[in-house]
DNA sequence: ACCTGAACACCGTTCAAGT
DNA sequence: ACCTGAACACCGTTCAAGT
């Protein structure tokens, strides 16, 4: 017969990772529909598996909440590696800003992610290094151009990320909100 | 015997107040403790009330937040106030950001009642109101002064708070993060 | 008038029982 | 190995019954 138990571990992956994607497929749907409660009896009803299934898959509803930005944080981090190949710096750190506002609205996990102050996957350790390297560089970059304040760092720059995200959530304009933070942080 | 509609009513009222203070007094120390959260039973057993008698002073969990918060959001007014009556207008801004930043660590139901966007009590509309009017006056001063870009309104202004405030809980540096937006606010 | 707290629905989390 | 879902504890919210 085909199957020992290489195969039989195989078809029992592919069957977890199906699982795994109709969970992460049912609570992007609810977090599109601007809910980030995410109860995970929700999620699991939402997805036809039991409770428990979501747990070991998600141990924290933190998990899940990473594991759903993921896909957009790897853009920031693109956006970012992007940014430090600018020929002009300040266009570049312009665009990352643009960049990290533009993802944090369109995926409110990314949001919550990026202003967390610990991980639960190691994915998102993965993410958050790879971005603050390549922020590193823009930096780096920026500081001999004499474009920006020396002091500031890449965990700086996450921070304002965040606070940025939230004057844009609570007041109305955006470009004004933008073209503050880039003066402030000229030197 | 002592006692008639008036007295029986004003008993009442002292009773209702009595208990009012009580579950304010109950929620306060929740928060104190870290746990914004609130959860109505809980806040009634803490005060030794039933629950509905929270739900009937407290209509929503966000009108509770909102008690909670007008103590420290009248002080925020009051340093919005002198920061106007400031000779420096620019010492008044910085301070106007301090005060807001301490006040909203000092409460973190303010910081959710900054950022809220509209208002269950009435005592809260007050409040917003007054300190768009105190903020007002003192952007009116900052673009005579020429200290200010002049299409800042108050409402950008409670809209940086929020974000600030954000920004310094998720970063570590203060003090930048302040000067950041004062050199970004400048003309 | 105001307060109480039982009642119902829902969510978090675990774990014995299934496949 | 992995999944299921019953079970228990807890919270939100309402409303009939008390004072």
């Amino acid at each position: 017969m085909a199957g020992g138990p290489t195969t039989n571990s195989e078809s029992l992956r592919a069957d977890s990772a199906r699982v795994r994607a109709r969970m992460l497929r049912a609570a992007r749907e609810r977090v599109a529909a601007g809910d980030l409660d995410l109860p995970m009896n929700a999620v699991a009803k939402a997805a036809g598996v039991g409770v428990g299934t979501v747990y070991r898959h998600f141990p924290t509803r933190h998990a899940l909440l990473e594991s759903l930005a993921a896909e957009r944080f790897a853009l920031l981090v693109q956006a970012a590696e992007q940014a430090v190949t600018c020929p002009d710096v300040a266009v570049g750190l312009a665009r990352l800003l643009r960049a990290a506002l533009e993802h944090q609205r369109g995926d409110p996990a990314l949001a919550v992610v990026l202003s967390a102050s610990d991980n639960a996957c190691q994915e998102t350790t993965e993410l958050v290094r790879a971005l603050a390297e390549a922020v590193d560089r823009l930096l780096e970059r920026a500081r001999e151009a004499g474009a920006i304040r020396p002091e500031i760092t890449a965990e700086d720059v996450r921070a304002l990320f965040c606070g940025l995200q939230r004057t844009v959530q609570v007041g109305g304009d955006t470009e004004l909100y933008i073209d503050i933070l880039l003066r402030g942080i000229r030197p």
